[in-house]
DNA sequence: CGAGGAATTGAGTAGGTTCAAGGCCGGTGG
DNA sequence: CCACCGGCCTTGAACCTACTCAATTCCTCG
């Protein structure tokens, strides 16, 4: 119960305990990491294309992308950062990176260098498995977006986007019933899924006519989940939320203690 | 030079050499992995949503997809596979997948089980960097797809496509100047970008008439790379090719060293 | 109170889809 | 060796989803 408490104050103890539970070691040291917040303005970048990236950062408040420019001025969004999430974990060793990550609106982030997590992957095995869970369920949103982007119409997309960013908020317990803070802007929607603001926008007023969302004052609230679903076709569980099988979670220990890497796949 | 001999033999051994140089001890390996392939017909799953993924496949020969069915009937190819492509390898701890493999034509695949690729990992540092590298390729290949859903035109689209797979084969050595063996029909074209195949008919039609390619009897030629290129938006090292700075490199050794095997060097 | 970004609305357009039909090519059986 | 068959490719025409351009209103914030 006291632990729940910590959920509430440090979302990366949520994120990370959706996939393995965590001893109260591992809770103290992630607590401990994300004494240092800075805070940043919103649509800044904080790292550009071509950076080295040195160190990890994690998302505790407001929210950022990963996004990239085309040659004609056209902007991609990748990725939504929310709180808990780790921004270019699995990146940090690269000599450098092919795209940007900026802030939506107002964010406070914490910087976790290299090393740090070297350390931490190495020697906390349940903190390294739930990384790994992360990492993959990150990989499965990737495939997620490719289908969307691949084979839906704007009304499957946008009702997938709004129900992935509930659902990811729900799972660390920062939503209140099916709402959500959404300091998006619908630009920032449109970029994300391939269409026009103006489009989305449109969208955005059928689902509003059909008492499916409300969408005010940086504030998202969906009425019908079922019925959004339906239209963005997406199956509830592909976040494959839950935790670690236990015959799975075997392979990590061995592992942990003969070898750690940053990766571990 | 005679280690040149052998990739042209073994694509799994020419496709990791791409990222880190390989000791002939660590050849010889990959090498007997590769000693029993199995044969499969063209159009036929390998693996099914839901399937437990208990091992990990290297195509040796042919050509195999990663796709989704949607409930409407429509399939979104997520991954094309070409020679020396590891399947599902960062997915194989997995309780289940939530998609599936399935051959393009006549396909000759290697099976591999969980315990030798632990094995592997752990005690050959080279090659646990050279998968790390190849997992990072493959993300930024899903990143790529994603940037060429959202925001570029059927044209744009067609070109990547074409592009992608002929670096990929001339990476590791399996072109013959900018040709390749294709074996995917337009169909599975369309699947993988969003487009219909009639429209990917009109396209490649377009691209002939314009001296850009020739796609003839499952053999694909690119005439005019750089404006193929142009049209398709790529940065043409976006896959990341080149071996590992020497600097990151340095992360895996003493990781290596770390792990304590029996058969440390 | 003013200003600039974001949201909204309308009208015209275009890129890509859909439907329908015909042609090519490789494989198979007589 | 030829005829047939089925999958794949190709072509045409109508249609529709989503885009473009342009203008107006609404918020938010200084």
């Amino acid at each position: 119960m006291a632990r729940d408490v910590k959920w509430a104050g440090n979302p990366l103890v949520a994120k990370l305990s959706q996939f393995t539970p965590l001893s109260d070691e591992d809770v103290r040291l992630l607590d401990g990491l994300c004494s240092s917040e800075k805070r940043f303005k919103g649509g800044v970048d904080i790292l550009a294309e071509g950076d080295a990236l040195r160190s990890t950062f994690i998302v505790t408040r407001g929210m950022a992308c990963r996004y990239r420019l085309l040659s004609d001025g056209g902007r991609q969004v990748l990725t939504f950062f929310t709180p808990g999430d780790l921004v270019g974990l699995h990146a940090f060793l690269l000599g450098s990176i092919d795209h940007f990550i900026g802030t939506i609106g107002p964010t406070c982030l914490v910087e976790i260098d290299r090393d740090t997590v070297i350390e931490m992957v190495t020697h906390h095995p349940r903190i390294r498995a739930a990384l790994w869970w992360s990492a993959r369920q990150e990989d499965a949103m990737l495939r997620e977006r490719i289908v969307t982007l691949g084979r839906r119409n704007a009304r499957g997309r946008v009702a997938y986007l709004l129900c992935e960013l509930v659902w990811r908020q729900r799972a660390i317990r920062a939503s209140e019933g099916h709402a959500i803070r959404l300091p998006l802007t619908q630009t920032d929607l449109a970029d994300a899924l391939g269409l026009t603001p103006i489009y989305v926008n449109r969208i955005l007023q059928a689902f509003r006519r059909e008492q499916l969302i409300t969408l005010r004052h940086r504030r998202l609230t969906l009425w019908d989940v079922a019925r959004l679903q339906t239209i963005s076709g997406l199956t509830p569980d592909y976040l494959q939320l839950g935790s670690t099988p236990s015959e799975v979670m075997h392979y990590f220990d061995p592992l942990g203690r003969s070898c750690g890497g940053p990766d571990q796949r």
